[in-house]
DNA sequence: CCGCCGCCTTGACCTGGATCAACCCGAGGG
DNA sequence: CCCTCGGGTTGATCCAGGTCAAGGCGGCGG
């Protein structure tokens, strides 16, 4: 076993048999990229995913007009990947992007979906995994319909203090839903108000 | 059977033995609400959802202050429940709401979970629920984060032809974010620009 | 050492939507 | 028949955040 911290990990989710795991590690590759460097181009088939082992990304929303918004960032132990789309077996419309040198255990949609053919412990994984991002985007959701964008930053830092230094203020400011220049005025507001 | 064209939909997403959903049947029990009524209050345990038969519910998050913004509208065929809070076992922060004269089947959590451990095809249904929703909730995302309040209403009413004349202006402008006056005045702009 | 680049800041001005307040209109109940 | 009430409109004013434009500054390659 390549990943023993990993599957412990999974397997306190849901009952998990070792030798299903190894049969998904001999499936998965590790990749490794360096800042800048796309796991996923849009426009391409969502047929990849990765768990992230060391790094940082950032998921970026490629709309019509060329305006970027940044849908999640992703650090160590975080999945990536084009998951709406991949759902909807469609290609992506997601850029994902190293903001470090990073490196990920790659997986094929493709071989999940044999795993989970030969074992129910798969379809039970793949149903926490759902569920689990569909909170994370309820409680984003919740966020922009009930918060300013100052309160969507001391919540952002709140929620994701392992960030701290890693992801832009730019990028942050695109993930908020605001431009850069409003956040770096709120930054010099709080920091006149409080110290 | 009760349902025979509710077993259908469900048999075309995932495969589904017919005496699995007798048992389900079983299980759940017909409600009738008025207009106004509650299916679920604030604070009451989320140990209950339901599948609309007939009418239109709105989703409510009561948040600290008393404001009130609308998280979804629910129609026929549509499921009913404080999910994010179910998930995670506790109370709902959701309270929904019949806007009309409605019927609903409910189902208890707990049932559902026997179910589950009796056979696999719950398991699989409970995954499609779990990335229907996710989908739904990351198109709202990206609405909020690229879309201005215009583009949104247009938005939703491409998405929900069903509601026209169902929901009041107001919920439709708490479900995009803004206030009542804010929608009046971009219906009337809209309504002299096109005609 | 210089110049450029990526990232952040600051200023001036504009605008979408919030807020507060008055008012309208149609339905239902006394 | 009038009164009230829920839902919608309209006006005046305010403010958060967008837009455009001009620097600042640290790091790195030439």
């Amino acid at each position: 076993m390549r990943f023993p911290k990993l599957f412990e990990r999974l397997a306190a989710q849901v009952s998990l048999p070792e030798d299903e795991w190894e049969k998904a590690e001999a499936l998965a590759s590790e990749q490794v990229l360096a800042r800048r460097e796309l796991f996923l181009q849009p426009g391409a088939p969502s047929d990849r995913f990765a768990l992230v082992l060391q790094g940082v990304f950032r998921a970026v929303r490629v709309s019509a007009g060329g305006a970027e918004s940044i849908k999640a960032f992703r650090a160590e132990g975080e999945l990536i990947g084009a998951y709406a789309e991949m759902l909807q077996r469609r290609p992506s419309m997601t850029a994902i992007e190293a903001l470090e040198p990073s490196r990920v255990l790659v997986f094929r949609t493709s071989d999940l979906e044999a795993l989970e053919r030969g074992h129910v412990c798969w379809e039970r994984l793949a149903r926490r995994v759902a569920e689990y991002h569909f909170i994370l985007k309820e409680r984003r959701e919740q966020e922009f319909l009930d918060l300013t964008a100052e309160e969507r930053l001391v919540r952002f830092w709140e929620e994701h203090p392992h960030l701290k230094g890693r992801v832009s203020q730019r990028d942050v400011a695109a993930y908020l839903g605001i431009t850069e220049e409003a956040l770096s005025r709120i930054m010099s507001r709080r920091r006149k108000q409080r110290g």
